[in-house]
DNA sequence: ACAATATCCGTAAGGGCTTACATTTCTTCC
DNA sequence: GGAAGAAATGTAAGCCCTTACGGATATTGT
């Protein structure tokens, strides 16, 4: 039985198409963001990684409703919701409804949430000048990403392969 | 209330470091593994992207037990474990101990899966194209990735930051 | 003014991966 | 040859997002 050590992987991958490409920049993610996560523990923080949109948005621009925030960070209004539901257990924000629309909700740091955001500021510092340095390092691969989203835009991986199915 | 529209949120997001990076990722991750998935629906083949790797590593390679293909694709046993269950529930593939070593389980494609691969080659080549088409339009976008997960093989987002926070 | 529609948000359920832990089966080493 | 540790796999639970759907409030058209 042929041995498939990584090398081996990383051609096998190469040659798959776009789930070798998901893939990848799947566990990517998971690993930057597990990484993320593992430095607030390790300075006995109660912080998770995927609050850092919310709150930093709400820290930086003041209240917002949910679906504004939503629209910011560029997910869904339930994710949004669902860390509201996870900030406003750890006391670091409230929220009340929109005088103005009572459908909405406006979302805002509590005093306690303010404090964290300022506490925390260092490591988001710190967090963004390693992103820089490993795109740096990476002879910025991210403007390679862009070039994907941008190129994704104009045709969608389904309507490339319906049209070379043809 | 200021307008936070998409373009003002590009811009937030390539201000804010890995947050930002991880999730480009994973929605750009989710947008391909999705489309690839619309694909097999239209074609009214029930079939399921997140079955790919396995499945067509086995029509490649011949029967494998669970940890050499995880190995192969970079993933857990666990999740091989899982796709291996949904393939055997769809008839696609058996398993069974290896006689040399009975912790071990070796998958092998079922007839019905080996015919399935077939018709679906077609489709995966058309993948695979629309893959490397839609990389070529994104320069090379993939080297990029390639130079981010080797980068980050020197030294994790972690290790940076926390150089960086002394 | 009021029905029809649109918008904002919430809950429930699920997808695809992970880690943590349990089980079974080698392998080692006295 | 038996105990101790290593290895292959399985199960359970969790993470972080999503879609589907429903309720409450605004807006629009007549």
């Amino acid at each position: 039985m042929a041995e498939l050590a990584p090398p081996d992987f990383r051609l096998y991958t190469s040659r798959s198409g776009p789930a070798a490409i998901g893939g990848r920049l799947r566990r990517l993610s998971e690993r930057i963001d597990r990484d993320a996560g593992k430095l607030y523990a390790e300075l006995g923080v109660r912080f998770e990684q995927r609050w850092f949109g919310v709150f930093n948005l709400l820290d930086l621009h003041g209240p917002l409703p949910v679906g504004e925030l939503a629209a910011a960070l560029g997910v869904s209004h339930v994710s949004v919701s669902q860390v509201r539901q996870a900030l406003a257990d750890a006391g670091l924000i409230t929220w009340e409804r929109d005088a103005r629309d009572g459908r909405s909700r406006v979302l805002r740091l509590t005093g306690e949430g303010a404090e964290l955001a300022a506490r925390l500021a260092p490591v988001w510092r710190a967090l963004a000048a390693a992103a820089v340095d490993l795109n740096a390092e990476a002879d910025d691969a991210l403007a390679g990403l862009e070039r994907l989203e941008t190129a994704l835009d104009r045709a969608s991986i389904l309507e490339r392969a319906k049209r070379l199915l043809e």
